[in-house]
DNA sequence: AACGGGCATTAACCCAGGTTAACAATGAAT
DNA sequence: ATTCATTGTTAACCTGGGTTAATGCCCGTT
């Protein structure tokens, strides 16, 4: 009865395990990587950087989560972000492809799918409500209450960039509202 | 060949005709409505109104396209936001249970419940990198270029409202960038 | 023709956040 | 212990966008 068993056991079965130390690149933004990765320990973050230089983060994964590049993955695109680790990381790497192909032929596994995109909708769902509808200050104090096992694990700068404002302007927030 | 075509098939099956004349609503924030609706003509726009009073619109949703609260569906609670016919409008209604039961049975359609999950996934991605990395002027020249089939059926007051500013701000960024 | 409501523009004023820079604190490397 | 890099704080100044309000335009109604 437990969710995702397929995709789980799909991920054993066919997934590279691979190591990651702090700082350490999985993939650049512009790179063709047709993988998912799934974070079984450690913690990762998704990252773009502007033309002028500018560093936006799109998602932290931590263990359990997984992330890939749909662009790569879709369009046959280069990445649209940047994916690096933020702790020393074990993950385990699947080519997407192969998840499409075993999708296709078992249906159970297909089901389990859905529910994650599913859950990933929601979640981007909710982010662009908040980016929409909320001010900088609270978007901190969700960011605070939805995340708190996060905050001791990333820095500042990294939350603001997150939150899509600058480490400076993070740092009055705090200040303003405790 | 042609994608979803099972979907469709699904759609034209079960679902409900309806007409709405413009500015009706078709569900409102809080409301319980697990329904899914297909634009066949008209256009839609899907907004969140703050307690203070305050719309922003989340999306806009012409003829071919699809719209329902997944939150009112997976989570069981009430939408979180409102859907309103900018034209008069026919729609196929669906509710989004029998979707769901559908998938389960039906290898074919849940491939291309997958299609449709892994395209809105993109479109939300694709939103949040906007917000997060754009300004208003950029988020504007986009929408400029990517959708210039909605530019004369939307009010600029609207536009900037899914843009993430005020009316007085867009009118600033019309003047100052042509 | 006259009226009234929604929409776009513009101006004046204010404020949150960006930018730059100085400074302190921490912590890793030699 | 010293050095160097990274991070967070604070200040000064600037700018983009929010707010309010006045004005004019367009359009549908009567």
């Amino acid at each position: 009865m437990n969710t995702d068993n397929h995709l789980a056991k799909l991920l054993t079965m066919y997934g590279q395990q691979q190591s990651f130390q702090r700082h350490e690149s999985i993939f650049c933004q512009g790179d063709d990587d047709g993988h998912i990765y799934f974070v079984q320990t450690g913690l990762l973050k998704a990252y773009y950087v502007s033309s002028e230089g500018k560093e936006s983060i799109k998602s932290f994964v931590a263990e359990g989560n997984m992330i890939g590049s749909l662009n790569s993955v879709v369009n046959q695109a280069g990445c649209s972000f940047s994916l690096v680790a933020l702790e020393a990381s074990q993950l385990l790497r699947l080519p997407f492809s192969l998840l499409v192909d075993k999708a296709a032929q078992s249906h159970p596994l297909a089901n389990d799918v859905i529910q994650q995109l599913l859950a990933l909708a929601m979640k981007k769902e909710q982010r662009e409500f908040e980016f929409l509808s909320l001010s900088a200050e609270q978007r901190y104090q969700r960011f605070l209450a939805q995340a708190p096992q996060l905050i001791d694990r990333i820095t500042q700068s990294d939350m603001a960039r997150y939150l899509g404002v600058t480490p400076v302007a993070l740092s009055r927030i705090k200040k303003r509202c405790g």
